[in-house]
DNA sequence: TTCAATGTTTAGAC
DNA sequence: GGTCTAAACATTGA
């Protein structure tokens, strides 16, 4: 699921659990989703001084490198706090359940042992915790990388959202060089606004009520604010709900994204606006599931 | 069997 | 240089 507001959330838990925490081992199994091949040995002794985000990418920060996370659609990062050995046994597997905590990504359904078949990376804290990185498609990928390189990777995303420095009229700015380009890939385009995925577009096209196949530069001066704010307020409303999950993980622990049920658009396909109850028009713009509502949407 | 899925990159056409 | 499209990556489930 990843997009900004899921990967935020696990940034704002993990920074919680694991700075000033050290790798002491780390194994991966899918080589080709890892850089460097050594990734293993160059790791052990890793020590997480930060943990932040960048558009959609996780990063953690050492003293010289960044290890950079990418979840791509269906990546997952869980961190297994250290068992507690002292306690007997069945209040250890109760306490351990309780102290398990998902870090976000994509729901896995009834695979809740770690590892599992979708674990690709195991990271070994010397505390203790093991942090796994699951991936059911193997799109995503890890990556270690000198600061300059680092640098260089984040210097190709656009602005971010929900920084100040997203003003009204660097949006519009951007608005006008997109010229005829249809609101979704411009919204969708990382190196424009980065951290926007399918779900948020949509939603945010809707709060706007502007058609995600509107050319960009047919907006007017109004409907170009009001995508503006909808930008800014989804992204923070996701974020204050921890993002979106499709299912949850793990039942009832209060940890899961409630995003899923705040959404008025994605993923309604057949049902009725919320507003003006016309039936919801499902099409393919770019590639991509899209939602809108006829009536409220221009 | 066919289609669609929360992301990104690339190739080719215009 | 830009934009648009389809395809590729790999897997599952409806």
């Amino acid at each position: 699921m990843p997009e900004l507001p899921e990967v935020e959330t696990i940034k704002r838990d993990l920074e919680k659990k694991i700075i000033g925490h050290t790798i002491r081992e780390a194994a991966i199994s899918v080589p080709k989703m890892v850089s460097p091949k050594d990734l293993p040995k160059r790791l052990k002794g890793f020590r997480v001084l930060g943990v932040s985000r960048r558009a959609k990418l996780l990063i953690l920060e050492g003293k010289s490198d960044f290890l950079l996370f990418h979840l791509k659609m269906t990546g997952q990062i869980v961190l297994r706090p250290a068992q507690d050995f002292s306690i007997k046994d069945g209040e250890a597997r109760q306490r351990r359940q309780q102290k398990q905590i998902i870090f976000g990504g994509h729901p896995i359904i009834g695979l809740k042992e770690l590892p599992n078949k979708y674990t690709r990376a195991i990271f070994c804290f010397t505390n203790g915790d093991i942090l796994y990185f699951n991936d059911l498609r193997k799109f995503g990928y890890i990556k270690l990388v000198s600061k300059t390189e680092g640098e260089k990777i984040f210097g190709k995303y656009g602005v971010e959202p929900l920084e100040k420095s997203f003003t009204l009229e660097h949006f519009i700015e951007l608005i006008k060089k997109a010229k005829t380009a249809r609101l979704k890939p411009f919204l969708l385009n990382q190196e424009k606004i980065s951290g926007l995925g399918n779900i948020y577009v949509d939603e945010a096209c809707f709060l706007a009520g502007v058609r995600p196949m509107r050319k960009a530069n047919t907006l007017t001066r109004r409907e170009q604010e009001k995508l503006w704010r909808a930008i800014k307020t989804i992204l923070a409303l996701s974020i204050k709900h921890r993002g979106t999950s499709f299912n949850t993980y793990i039942d009832a622990d209060g940890l899961t994204g409630r995003f899923w049920k705040y959404r008025k658009i994605y993923g309604r396909r057949g049902e009725l606006c919320l507003v003006c109850k016309t039936p919801i028009v499902y099409t393919k713009l770019v590639g991509r599931g899209t939602h809108y509502c006829p009536k409220c949407q221009k």
